[in-house]
DNA sequence: CCGTATCCTCCATGATACTG
DNA sequence: CAGTATCATGGAGGATACGG
């Protein structure tokens, strides 16, 4: 799917743009933080400090960072409250929690494997 | 999951463990390069540079780096055949192909949600 | 063909500081 | 508290060359 080159053809146009799209969401997306930001929100809605603390090792700007992009893929929704000082939540939306049920199934097989990956690597690194 | 501080307690020891080595796992396959290399491998075994032509914009040394750790964690099975000039083929294990379960259910999110993210990135970005 | 090593570039990321 | 901007830098990643 995502690796579908350009043919020229002219009818290809739709399915290129498509593929071309799908592999700009998956580059995007397939990436620790926003997986590690997706697997917390799954829970409950968390404020941007929350968020911080309960990352362990995640820096201000990233954290940022991935939730615009979360925002704007409209996977994560932001909600201001103007109380000073300033509060402001983030919950997964529909498409959020369904991207959620893949995360936590990954969650799923790393534990699952988590003997053979150790095993596999030592084996390796010998 | 992912995401478990240290507490300090010693009966946390193997918990702990587990859960910075889920984390260490997590961060180095939640990558796009991964993921498009597992989802090809699903289809069949393939060559280094059969994989090198099909994944548009890697480099030599990304997919070779990819594929290591990929081998190392016992997703991935490395096949030399000492002709020349070599071949090498890469295969799927068991761990692997049920890796790509979670890929392929990714795959698929992300088509079925194409529309409401493309929606949702144009209403961001106005 | 495939792998590794070297060098070099540049961008992602962290640190810091300022604003509302 | 949360967001944005700026600056500096380390290291990811590309290009290249050589070896098996």
């Amino acid at each position: 799917m995502v690796t579908k080159q350009y043919s020229g053809a002219p009818e290809d146009a739709d399915l290129t743009r498509a593929d071309s799209l799908a592999r700009e969401i998956f580059s995007d997306i397939a990436n620790k933080w926003a997986f590690l930001i997706i697997e917390l929100l799954a829970d409950r809605t968390l404020r941007f400090s929350e968020l911080r603390n309960e990352i362990e090792g995640i820096s201000h700007k990233m954290l940022t960072q991935n939730l615009r992009m979360l925002e704007r893929y409209g996977l994560v929704e932001r909600t201001v409250y103007p109380t000073v000082p300033p509060r402001v939540e983030y919950t997964l939306t529909a498409a959020g929690q369904a991207l959620h049920e893949i995360v936590s199934g990954m969650c799923d097989w790393t534990h699952r494997y988590l003997a053979h990956i150790e095993t596999s690597r030592q084996a390796f690194d010998a």
